[in-house]
DNA sequence: CTAGGGTTAG
């Protein structure tokens, strides 16, 4: 591939990997120093030639110009080169980079490992991981410095194992210690891995290097750390390191925080952010932090709090951050409030593909598919090219929406139109959208034609499908391979249990549970929670410790009588036990969402609209009851569950029972 | 040459 010619000043064999000892690591000490010169420029600056037209080329970014010159300079000196290479990044320019490479190489600079480290950044910036591979390769004296920027573009390009692998022959094959960016780039390298192998068990034992060679107070390979364990969802082990840093700045902070709101511990995230604008004085929040404050009320559907927070981000100047707008617009459609998302969305001046997709998922989620793919074109037609997340958003958009040949024609464009390649996601949101539609077959079709290896979340979506339509034949085919993808997965136990209970296949049910159990597994309690006057109160059907129980209990005791007058029956097949039809309705009376709502109605305002968040999905009779309470208490109440937002008024869902 | 963030997900 590559033509150079042998270096005229240092004559190396050429070894891939090599012991770093002996004479070469006295010539690479000094030479990795920027300002030592090698050999070769070493004569060039006696003969004092800086070839200042060139450098001044580069600086004025005329690169075509600087290249043209250097081919007839006999004596360019490594800060020529180095200036040739950073403009070559800059410019983006592949082709430029390996004419000043082989030009370089010519030169005799091919052993230099200070413009190796360069050249090797080069490559990375010009996504030319190969290249930046065989400047390493051929590399002779490979300092620290070396290993970290092969470190750093593998880890960019996504080749973790690759990085580990090499770290590990560096420890065993060269004297080299690691430094600080060692550790970072290792670090990230094992969360940067294209396997599906976790190397979480990599990570520990570097965390153990680090702790011996004394790093643990150096605040940049902390917070890496940290993020590596929130990667790997160990929020303890993140915690216990956070806890133990002597020196914390606000990415540490950050870091944290972003932890617990990534990994489902919202509430966290708000108690370290409030501790963190107490306890420090001289550590200030910035938009990175805010961007996880915010999608810690998001998750919480915390509305009051959120708007606090905007106030907040409005008087710090960090409302014209993009990402920070972007999370605006979440939190406000995942609060229930399409309209206020709408308005931040309106008033951006700038729009990137993000902030895009939020608006076509904020659509989505609240069933309004049409609007949804209006955005997305309106999106195509400013110039904006769609990321394979606005297909899973506005695909989603689509199955909520029961917009099934509009699905089919955006998802038939993905390919044909925008060369993106449908990966599990989205595969999953066409067997959503089908199985949903109750066109299992086709669903199942799409599964068999898929071109790559259909992951749990497809299988997972036709499983929920099957649910829906009750369909157990395909329920069992979909779950023996969901078994085997993910045998840890509690929710596809039960999911198989609540087809069986609906089609009253007793011994069935007992089967599962009797599986989910033996593997040491727990149904998902569900729990709904409301905020009242910026206070967050959870509900679980099982909470015998909330002061006002039974005032809820008597209430919705006797919105059933009311309810029953009208004619309503209520739906028990959620029930995973074989009882009389009593005593399963006491037990889907007693649901977590029915307490939220009972609860909303005695302590909020009349006229205001009560919204309530659930970790699962909302079943059929929550859904009828708070259709019924909507009309007769005369309220409009918003149910966030964990696919889609619910807007229940006047007796009628936002959904039209389509969920 | 180093650390944290937005959108999706049965």
């Amino acid at each position: 591939m590559w033509a150079f010619q042998a270096a005229p000043t240092i004559q190396q064999p050429y070894l891939p990997l090599h012991f770093n000892n002996g004479p070469i690591t006295r010539i690479s000490s000094h030479l990795h120093h920027p300002t030592t010169a090698t050999l070769r420029t070493a004569t060039a600056t006696t003969t004092n030639n800086k070839n200042p037209l060139i450098q001044s080329l580069c600086k004025k970014g005329n690169l075509k110009e600087a290249i043209q010159v250097l081919s007839h300079e006999p004596n360019p000196t490594q800060q020529t080169y180095e200036l040739l290479i950073l403009s070559c990044s800059r410019k983006n320019s592949l082709a430029d980079g390996e004419k000043v490479h082989r030009k370089l190489v010519n030169d005799g600079f091919d052993e230099d490992p200070f413009l190796a480290t360069k050249l090797i950044n080069m490559y990375s910036d010009l996504d030319s991981i190969d290249h930046a591979r065989q400047v390493f390769d051929k590399l002779y004296n490979r300092t620290i410095y070396v290993w970290n920027a092969l470190f750093r573009a593998l880890t960019l390009a996504g080749h973790g194992d690759e990085v580990l692998n090499l770290y590990r022959r560096m420890n065993y094959r060269t004297g080299l210690l690691s430094d600080r960016f060692t550790y970072t780039y290792v670090l990230k390298a094992c969360v940067a891995s294209e396997s599906l192998v976790s190397l979480l068990r990599k990570g520990e034992e570097i965390h153990a290097h680090i702790l011996r060679d004394g790093y643990e107070s150096q605040v940049h390979v902390m917070t890496t750390l940290v993020d590596m364990y929130a990667r790997f969802g160990c929020v303890s082990s993140a915690g216990y390191v956070f806890d133990e840093m002597p020196m914390k700045n606000v990415v540490s902070w950050s870091a944290m925080i972003a932890c617990y709101a990534k990994n489902g511990r919202p509430f966290e995230a708000l108690e370290l952010f409030r501790d963190m604008m107490l306890e420090t004085l001289d550590v200030l929040p910035n938009s990175v932090t805010m961007v996880s404050v915010l999608q810690a009320c998001a998750a919480l559907a915390a509305l009051e709090q959120g708007k606090l927070i905007h106030g907040y981000i409005l008087r710090k100047g960090l409302d014209s951050v993009l990402p920070v707008i972007s999370a605006l617009v979440t939190l406000y459609a995942r609060c229930g409030n399409l309209k206020l998302g709408r308005r931040v969305f309106d008033q951006m001046v700038k729009r990137d593909v993000v902030s895009w997709n939020s608006m076509i998922s904020s659509y989505g989620i609240h069933g309004f598919g049409g609007k949804a793919i209006e955005v997305f074109k309106e999106m195509l037609n400013s110039g904006v090219p769609p990321s394979p997340i606005s297909f899973v958003s506005v695909l989603g958009a689509c199955s909520h929406a029961g917009l099934v040949e509009e699905g089919k024609i955006l998802f038939q464009s993905m390919v044909r139109e925008h060369c993106i390649y449908p990966t599990v996601e989205h595969y999953a949101c066409m067997v959503d959208l089908l199985g949903r539609a109750n066109r299992l077959d086709e669903a199942a079709k799409i599964i068999e034609d898929m071109r790559i290896e259909p992951g749990a979340k497809v299988w997972g979506a036709l499983l929920g499908s099957c649910r829906i339509h009750c369909n157990v034949e395909l329920a069992k085919r979909a779950s023996r391979r969901l078994f085997e993808l993910e045998p840890r997965n509690a929710g596809n136990y039960v999911l198989l249990a609540e087809i069986y209970a609906e089609a009253r296949m007793w011994e069935e049910v007992k089967r599962v549970k009797k599986d989910l159990e033996a593997r040491g597994l727990q149904k998902v309690s569900g729990c709904s929670w409301i905020e009242v006057r910026r206070k967050i109160y959870s509900f679980t059907s099982v909470d015998e410790f909330n002061p006002q129980i039974e005032q809820l209990h008597a209430l919705l005791l006797n919105l059933l009588m009311e309810m029953k007058e009208k004619g309503y029956v209520p739906e028990t097949k959620v029930v995973l036990y074989d009882l009389a039809e009593e005593e399963k309705e006491r037990i889907v009376l007693g649901h977590s969402e029915k307490l939220a709502v009972a609860f909303g109605l005695i302590n909020s305002s009349r006229g205001g609209t009560i919204r309530i968040t659930k970790n699962l999905r909302l079943c059929e009779d929550c859904h009828s009851v708070t259709k019924f309470i909507s009309k007769y208490a005369d309220r409009e109440i918003l149910v966030r569950d964990v696919n889609r937002i619910h807007h229940f008024k006047d007796g009628v869902c936002s959904c039209e029972d389509y969920w």
